[in-house]
DNA sequence: TCTGTCACTCTCCGGGGGCGAGTGCTAAAT
DNA sequence: ATTTAGCACTCGCCCCCGGAGAGTGACAGA
């Protein structure tokens, strides 16, 4: 990406173009040269305002919706004002509600996290999500054999850190209650205290057992690999703030799609260190008018994201501290 | 509620207001005589369909947005249809579809709820809802306490049929791995082939224990007894339907807020036994172009309700023989 | 390089008028 | 007693028009 200015900055023009930004987010409208200068108080005149807007348009960090109407800032725009233009940090008022949620909120972590979409959203009136930190990695505590059907048992593995993972396995064939007892008793011997994750294998399917008990081990086996390959678990909170944030009924359905489908959401905030900022056509949706600013968040077992969305014109500033803040104290709080 | 006519029904009345009742669903206009009469056929001319018109709108069955504009029924119109005057049944292609569906999804039953909404949005075109049996009255089949901090731990019940209750207890002291154990094993020993439920008092908090034993213990059932109250898990699915259904924002809007809490889905589904039809002010939100269809469905341990919400002028038939066949397949399919 | 000025462009808004859909009413017909 | 034909009337919709206002681009001078 070219920065602009590469030596000599101009520092007039980065002031214009963040009060073009700045207000376009305030108030949603083009913004004028007039509403420049009133909110810059840069001691210029308005034709000279004028003439840096149209050199902002040439160089697209701005749009005309139409001849003499204002200019309205380009996801360019809103990328370098992120990168280039954007200070301030959390407010302490939010930070201390962050820190209250966290410090009354005893629960465990998969509502911990839907609860924390719940505050993203209340702090930023954005949509928000959470994804979870999976359970690849972590270490077996217990594991159940519970039968379902004559021909199905459901797998529940329980890890160390309280996680828990449930696959359904189709037996191969039916089963005694004695013969799945004995399953579950080998799928025990064999995997607590192991690691769940991606290329392990337990050689389940090769144990030393009946022929009923060995084939169903088998499945089991497999079970347990999907069940580790399953995506992490992903919340989404706040989607009613869509139809104030969106105002119009084919952005908001065209969002609602992208929500409703987990893919889509571990590909909004995945492949990402730290705080990572995406907006427009960064984003792996056609969608144009959307941003997304996410952070990720540690805890002893692995790591999660934590982010809002929202139109381009979102409030940076406030969503990029309520993002920052909630994800350090949900790491602070899971480490205890 | 008094019906309409006592005793001599009026044969005419009926089909005027059943062509007005599903002119109005088909298009979302006003109905004018001149629709009715093409729709109905009936060998009348266009002034007798317009006293009908003008006497359903007397007994309240029908507006007119404005004068010289078609009537546009009304909730109780909805009501007078479906109970009245809704025949017919699933179309066997639809059927069709549930009964694949179900036969190639194997997944537990939260993710199966999950994709049945999937699936009754799919087949109707409206949002959906799904709640599962929770689990109160299930037998334990197993219990952990998992070390998730100092001074929290997590209780983790598995009962006999596979389902999974989480919840975190704040233990009032600092115990050692080897004190957890000791807990988890009592804790075991006492609840493992008990119901899980309301009332019941494990007397855990009694057990003859040393001290920080007991008294974890005691955190410990009443998180139990957080656990099983715990309302059942709802999933929500078709949301991006929402912008086609209605056709505008704040109505959008409204829904989504519906939608967030668990609480109100509970409501708007709750309480009704066998297939429910609400429509606007029957339903315990004050939104009023609202309507919902659902219908329980039972599984070995226990009942659910699947359903569809939509605006008062959804397609009832369609909605109805899907929801009734999704829950009858779904049942099927838990039986085995 | 900046500024004051001015003509120009384009949107927005309200009013007026014609059109068409659809009704309600009335008087005649069955 | 019901139904029908006919007709006047109402009202929303749409288009056009014109004025007001906002805002720009350009140009010439400081």
């Amino acid at each position: 990406m070219d920065d602009r200015h590469a030596d000599g900055r101009d520092d007039r023009r980065d002031e214009v173009l963040r009060a073009l930004v700045e207000e376009h987010i305030r108030t949603g409208e083009p913004v004028s040269s007039k509403m420049v200068l009133d909110t810059t108080g840069l001691p210029v005149s308005g034709a000279t305002i004028r003439n840096e807007l149209a050199a902002l348009e040439r160089e697209g960090f701005a749009v005309q919706p139409h001849t003499s109407a204002g200019r309205v800032p380009t996801a360019r725009a809103y990328r370098y004002y992120v990168d280039h233009l954007s200070p301030a940090k959390l407010q302490t008022p939010a930070q201390r509600r962050i820190s209250d949620f966290f410090a009354s909120m005893h629960v465990e972590l998969g509502r911990l996290l839907k609860a924390t979409t719940e505050l993203l959203t209340d702090l930023t009136q954005y949509p928000s999500i959470a994804i979870g930190p999976g359970t690849t990695g972590e270490v077996v505590k217990a594991a159940h054999l519970v039968q379902t059907g004559a021909k199905t048992a459901l797998l529940v593995v329980v890890t160390a850190s309280g996680r828990v993972a449930q696959e359904l396995c189709r037996l191969p064939e039916a089963m005694t209650t004695k013969e799945l007892e004995r399953a579950e008793e080998m799928l025990v011997r064999s995997i607590v205290g192991k690691e769940i994750g991606g290329s392990t294998d337990f050689g389940l399917r090769h144990a030393d057992a009946p022929s009923p008990v060995r084939s169903a081990l088998g499945v089991v086996e497999e079970a347990l690999r999907d069940a580790s390959a399953r995506t992490a678990d992903v919340y989404v909170g706040g989607t009613r703030q869509m139809a104030t944030v969106w105002d119009n009924l084919s952005t908001v359905q065209r969002v609602l799609e992208v929500l409703e489908r987990e893919a889509t959401i571990l590909s909004l905030l995945g492949g990402a260190e730290g705080t990572s900022i995406r907006i427009g056509d960064e984003l792996p949706t056609d969608d144009v008018d959307l941003a997304v600013v996410s952070t990720g968040y540690e805890i002893a077992t692995g790591e999660g994201r934590v982010g809002v969305i929202g139109p381009m014109r979102m409030d940076y500033r406030k969503v990029i501290s309520a993002v920052e803040g909630v994800s350090r104290e949900l790491g602070d709080r899971m480490a205890e």
